[in-house]
Order: C-alpha cells, then structure tokens, then sequence
DNA sequence: GCAAAAGTGTTTTGCCTACACCCATGT
DNA sequence: ACATGGGTGTAGGCAAAACACTTTTGC
C-alpha cells in the first residue's frame, strides 16, 4: 500500500468532517495467543526502509467533532479493521517534541497535512482474542501484525512510552480487577486463564494457590463441558460471571481498605 | 477583576506565544484542613449572576509548545498564584459536548478567542496543604476559593464530572500508594495523618489498626519532638522517609499480587 | 501402560478486625 | 483533680504462600 492510499483511507469515513490538527489518539491492542502477550502493530515497512522503528502503535488524529473513545474506535478500525473493540483510556501524552524526532518527519510529512503541528495524544489500550484478528484476514492484515511484547525494542515517535505505561497500567488494572473477559475465548479452562496471568505478569504462578483464589472471587461459572478429544484429562470449561465480572470492574477488589 | 482583565491576566506570561485552540487543562486541587477535603475552586461570581455554577475548576487552554504538566502547573499559578505543586494526571476529557451548554456560553464568549473550539482537557490533581493557599492572599484570594468537596453539587462545562472522577481516583490511590506528603504538613502526628485518611475515605477509621498498619508499612520517620503546649498527652511528631514513600509511589503496596 | 496435563489439601505465617483502658499534659 | 486527646495490646479469623501427589484421558 502506497502512502497516498494510506492518507485516504484514513479520512475515507468521513469527508465532510475535519480533522483535528492538535488532538489523536493511540491504541495499544494486546493479544494473546495462549502463551504470550502480543501487541498489535501498524507495518510501516514498505515506507521506511531501513529504519529500526518501522511498526507503530495504531493511532492517527481524531476527527474535530468526535468523541475520544470514538475516535479511539474508529481508528484502530481504519487501520486494523478490527470492531467492537472495549478500549480504555490510561493517559494523554503531550510532550512538545514528541513528534519532532527526526527520523519520524518523512512519514508525518507524507501522512499530515500539517506534519508540524502540536499534537497531543490520548491513549487507549484493549485486551483481544488474538485469533479474532487472524481469523478476519482483511486488506489490513499486511499492515497491522502481532508483534511479541517482549520483541519490542523501539518504537516510533513516543510510542516506547505509550507502550511501557500501557503495560505497566495493564498489570496494576489485573490486580484489582478481573482480567480476561475480552482476551479469553467465551470458554476457556482455568489453566488457560492462570496462563494469560502469567503472562500479563511474566512469572510462574503457583496452580493450587490461583485457582483457589480465582474460584474464592467467585466470578467464573463452572460450566457442564469438558476438553474433548485431548490426550491427557480433560479441562472443565468455565466462563466469566458477567454480573460478578462488571461489579469487579467498577469496585475491584482490593485488600488494602480502611 | 473584569474579565478583560482575566484574560489577560491568562496570557500575560507568555505574550509571544500562542494558545492552542483545542487542548486545555484542568486541575483539581485538593486541600486539607484537618478536617475535611477541599477543593480550590475559581470563583465567577462577579462575571456570572444568577448562575448555580459560577464556580469553576481553574482551567485554561495551554501553550503550542508547553507540555501539559508545565500547562498545568501554569495555569494553576496564573489562577491562584500557587506554585510548586506536585500535579499527577488523572485523564483525558474530549467529550465533544463538554463545553456546548448553553449556560456555558457568556463565559466562553468572554474569555476565549474561539469559543466553539472544540477543547479536549486534560485532568489533573493536585494535594496540597490549605495553609499554603490561605498564607499567600495574593490579588488571586478573591478569585480562587476553598469549598468544601461535600458542599459542591454543580459546576460548570463537565467539571462536575471529573471532579467526581478525581475523587475516585484519589481514593483508588490512597488504597495502593501513601499520600499526604504534599497535604500534611512536614512534620506531622499520627492523628494528623488518620483525619485525612478518615477525609478521603469519608469514614471513621480505627487508631489502633491506622496506627499498626502505618507504621509496619515504615514509611514514616518517628522524630525526636512533641507537641508543646496542648492541654494532653502531647503527640509524637512523624514525617515522610522519602526513600520508602517514593518507593511505595512508584511500585504500590497491592495485597492482591501472585 | 505410559505420557501429558488436570486437579486437589494441608500447614504455616502474617495481616485484618474488633475491641477498652491508661498516659501525659495544661488549667 | 479533671478534662483532653495520645497512645497501647490481644485474640480470632481469614487469606497468602509453600509445597507433591493422584486422576483422567488418548494413544
């Protein structure tokens, strides 16, 4: 895909409307495939030859009439084609020269229309089934790759940053909440999701004390089904307590109260 | 003060610079009296008859090239004249109705250049020590006054909202991380300290239990000194051992860890 | 019957909670 | 001596951490 159709089609949704010059929003998509956090990123390859931060956080500026968590919305569809995404906001980002690096110029110059402006960003991350995205391989799928988080050494403009605090919230947030809903299958066994918490963390996890704790939360449903056609015993299946989730989400569940 | 004179006692630092159009801060600033929380608000009531919400968050548009932390704390000192606040921020607000309401408008027709830019703020807070505020009465003391947090029912644009966002945020980290080094004073006794957990939490809480988990966190540095000249058993000064205090700020003290 | 992953229980330790009285000072 | 707020200890329950073996299935 040449720059030019890239430019387009990132305004192709809403012609009438401006975009802001000052305010965009960044999304940093973790998945998991089961083993490993992976972050979804925007392959910049074929413009930026030879650079080390070809892959970027997909993000672009927000239409001036839009909201952000909106804006946040439409542009990883634009750039992704992913919908229906649960993002949430964990920072804005404003450092005057943010964007001023200068091996980040030829790409602003081609892809704004005024490549130096101000611009601030507002962060969004979001938790997907890694396999949702694989599973609707669209004309995005040549731009936007899962990357292995701990693959990831540099990244364009700030988004090194953006993507170290998104981790860092993202680890704080499965402290006190319930992790998973929207990065586990409907489905999924108790070690699958003691997995997604080792690697949210990136540390063993003792099985007996998890579950166990995980069960005493009491927002899983133990449900009638098994593995099937696995060699080994099969896994019981639960699945997230949407009433017990959401009150968990809204009041978390911390142990330091007065 | 007029609001000519308000606006340009805005801009007055900066005079070469320009305001972006589309991004502001807005601060909370939390104040303590030993009592109750406060929030320092900006009083309109001049410019703003009849208006339930004549106060307001101190707030403005920031600078092209200022970074929003030093936007904040600008802002913030242009307003009230306070300087040197830790301000910690908290959110991004882009609700691209936010500052539509009609009772909204005279304000923003008068302060601001363009007043149906749409503004995207970002949400800062800040804790500090009443007393700071009320022994500097500069010009800014009729302007920007203290209202208790219980008494505020409406305000202005959607301060409102993220007033009660801050609140929530402010108890969140008080769960995770200690606070009132920038809200008690620098020596300080264990009532001291208890009140404005009790003011944050809104909740009467148990000194022996306060005590013993304060002190076994070892945050605090037991001094040499006492109070003078209180009609009973004079309390043990403490302050913040900065080393364990910023390390608590940055790691947290979660219960809920695997 | 064996390989492979699922699932289970106990003990120890420390923290949270609830609760009531004595202490040091000024007047 | 009394009023005022400061300061202390203990027992019971619950959750966290550490730790190893048995179960169920496919092949």
């Amino acid at each position: 895909m040449t720059l030019s159709k890239y430019t387009k089609m990132l305004t192709k949704k809403s012609t009438s409307k401006t975009l802001s010059e000052n305010i965009s929003v960044d999304c940093v998509v973790f998945g998991f495939d089961g083993n490993e956090l992976h972050v979804l990123l925007i392959d910049r390859e074929d413009e930026m030859k030879n650079v080390a931060s070809a892959y970027a956080l997909p993000g672009n500026l927000i239409y001036d009439h839009e909201d952000l968590n909106q804006a946040a919305e439409r542009v990883l569809n634009e750039l992704t084609g992913l919908t229906n995404i649960y993002l949430e906001q964990f920072g804005a980002f404003g450092n005057p020269n943010r964007i001023k690096k200068k091996e980040d110029q030829p790409w602003l110059k081609a892809v704004r229309t005024n490549p130096n402006a101000r611009v601030v960003t507002i962060a969004y991350y979001a938790l997907i089934r890694m396999s949702d995205f694989k599973l609707n391989p669209s004309s995005f799928a040549k731009e936007a790759t899962w990357v292995p988080l701990k693959d990831i050494a540099h990244l364009p403009f700030d988004h090194f940053d953006i993507l170290n605090q998104s981790v860092n919230y993202l680890r704080n947030n499965t402290k006190i909440r319930p992790v998973g809903y929207n990065l586990l299958p409907e489905k999924f066994t108790l070690n699958e999701m003691q997995k997604l918490y080792e690697a949210i963390f990136n540390k063993k996890i003792d099985n007996r004390n998890f579950r166990r704790k995980i069960i005493n939360l009491e927002v899983l449903n133990k449900l009638d089904e098994k593995q099937e056609g696995v060699a080994h015993k099969p896994a019981i299946y639960y699945q997230f307590n949407k009433e017990k989730y959401h009150s968990y989400i809204e009041k978390g569940f911390f142990k330091f109260e007065f």
